[in-house]
DNA sequence: TATGAATGAGACTTCATTCAT
DNA sequence: AATGAATGAAGTCTCATTCAT
């Protein structure tokens, strides 16, 4: 189960949960593992029915389609980590650097380190035969991700600690290795093992806050 | 099309031989355009043959399967960069930063704006499908690309251009925009217009060199 | 059905569980029919399914290609009736000369007159085209075959009853008309009704026999 | 080139032989040694081509398709053979016997050890494709051999020769063992390799005639 | 006359989906 | 609820045939 953020007792109402309560997140995760290693069209389903270790004709029972599942794979995601996200940003007391530093290290513990990880990488490759998701995945995480990360670094700037800049700009940047080792980990990782990516985090946060931050607050 | 190998001098005499030449190219060109829009698998080599302006069998003339289009259209595009870049790098005169800037908006120019941009998500999501193409792009592209990354930085480090620093991921954090822009282009770009990536990669090169540098040699 | 595996007593409990079991069987006998008709290669594998009584997909539910069932064709058949053979030889009291006759017409009677007759012919028609096959149909059939009819015309030799002679090459004789006959059956038989098989071998038998009879033991 | 009955002055009448003079022998022979070897539906016209020295287009200047090749084939072993061996029939001087074993010896010499030994085979295996061609064979070719074999078995038995026996037969046993031989020289003969054919022949042809023969003439 | 590039119908094969049990 | 045998549409690949040169 990749899965444990439901507070139980959270009514199951989203779409993509209309059945059983057990058997549907088996079949998300095996459909998650085989579509980011293999890609939507190259998994069969009778891959995912073994490796969820049920028939093939069951997966029926709790989806449509091949495409449902795949639907429901990304729409699982969704959602859960923005909320903590959004939390810690409005709880979090400190420099808006250490805010931000707390939320790229964080997004690797929670996604980068778990089953979640794969799901970049498959919706890169998946947008262009899935053109709603991909608007749904824009709209509902890319941007609401990076609108926090504006914010915060433009509450920085204004505050002077950081320098001026273009924060839409600099947003991306500051996420974009994130998303590159995610991608990495589940495409040429295995051939090019680059060792820790904290450490490579690190290293970027270091490079990219001694980069941007004015004078007065420098980095450690 | 992506590819200039004719000699310019040659004649392409008659319409028919210039169409027998030039056949392997068109495919691979069409190809490259499908794969990395839709996939390996969810291509079907109908829409390759239209696309090319010829029929499904004539595919068959020129390649054995629709794999081996695919490793075509992949090694085809391997070397020709790379040599341009190692020479660049060989003959520059200049600080290193001046190198490293140019090598970043050099790639982007001739390759993030080409048709070639789209092979870093193709070589991504095939990545699990495809582990000996994985195998050699690592060999013959990312590690040689970094090797030359790396080289330029320990030189900036050596002559107290550059903070000391772990070359091989700062290298990678280097270049991990440029990668991230070109998949980006091609997968969430339509739905998440972002802007001039000329603007973008110049943003992340004054805020890396400046978070680089020593304290001697400001950028800007 | 030219095939009889089932243990008498076994009840197929339910209706579909018993085509399960049967399906390779109504498979072979559907595909040998047609090989035998129209050869390996103009046999189209709708044909098979539909002379089968399934849909072209069922049969990859059972064998993984078309040679495969090829090969479950002729491998099917061997072995089942040399054992019989062999076994005739072994219990046979009488003539040697009695033994041979009950030899030949009992292979007519069990291979000539049934779905088997058309093997010859489709071995000789593919032997080109599947040279592993040959192999092992000469091996396992062809010489197995031939070591029999050898050993009964020295063991008659020996006893005065046949004249001194090649054995090897009076087998091939003795054998030749059954194999023509099979083979007649399944190409020319329709545009050259030649009567009566049993016949045939019958003044086969009496001609060969008194011609190889020594003086003592006269046929009839 | 396989044919060599044509009198020097006859004109090219035949329907397969519209075009050109020496092109299509040498394609008839390619394409009877692929036909044999293969099958007719296995057989690529490409290697029809390839062995007869010219590129595939040119079969087309010559033969209207795959199949008409196919009939070219067996139509131009028809006929010369047979009036051959009806002329040495009327003209033969000598007994019924020694006329047999010069026709069966020498059918082996002029058809058995050339190119036209595949025949047999070739017309076996497509009989079920080609049943017009089937029973222009049977008709032109079996019956008319068959006709000269069983005038000269009854005009045995009409001299005290033979003993009475059904004539047509008789004739089919006689020939059997020629047939046969031929055919196994193009199956499994390369897998069982028996022997020298004369041989075989000649031991057939003492056994026959020994078996056959009233007692007044014995065999030698 | 000869070529060989090009075609497209048709074959083998796969696999998402259905449905009787 | 669960199975897995069965289906058939759709994909890859082959090859007889055509046709511009």
């Amino acid at each position: 189960m990749i899965f444990c953020n439901h507070t139980p007792g959270e009514k199951p109402s989203c779409r993509w949960r209309r059945r059983k309560e057990a058997r549907p997140e088996e079949i998300i995760d095996a459909a998650l593992a085989l579509f980011v290693e293999k890609g939507f069209s190259a998994t069969r389903l009778d891959d995912v029915a073994k490796r969820a270790g049920i028939s093939k004709g069951t997966l029926y029972l709790y989806f449509d389609s091949k495409e449902a599942i795949f639907r429901a794979v990304v729409e699982t995601l969704i959602g859960p980590q923005l909320q903590q996200i959004e939390k810690l940003v409005h709880d979090f007391e400190g420099s808006n650097q250490a805010l931000l530093r707390q939320l790229i290290l964080g997004w690797w513990r929670n996604v980068g380190e778990t089953g979640l990880s794969g799901i970049p990488k498959l919706i890169v490759s998946e947008s262009g035969n899935f053109p709603e998701l991909s608007e749904y995945f824009v709209k509902h995480v890319v941007k609401r991700m990076r609108k926090v990360f504006v914010g915060v670094l433009e509450r920085g700037v204004a505050a002077g600690e950081f320098k001026p800049c273009d924060a839409q700009v600099a947003a991306r940047l500051l996420f974009a290795p994130l998303v590159h080792a995610a991608i990495w980990k589940h495409s040429l990782q295995p051939w090019d093992d680059t060792g820790d990516v904290p450490v490579y985090l690190n290293l970027h946060l270091d490079i990219f806050f001694n980069g941007i931050s004015s004078g007065a607050a420098k980095n450690e």
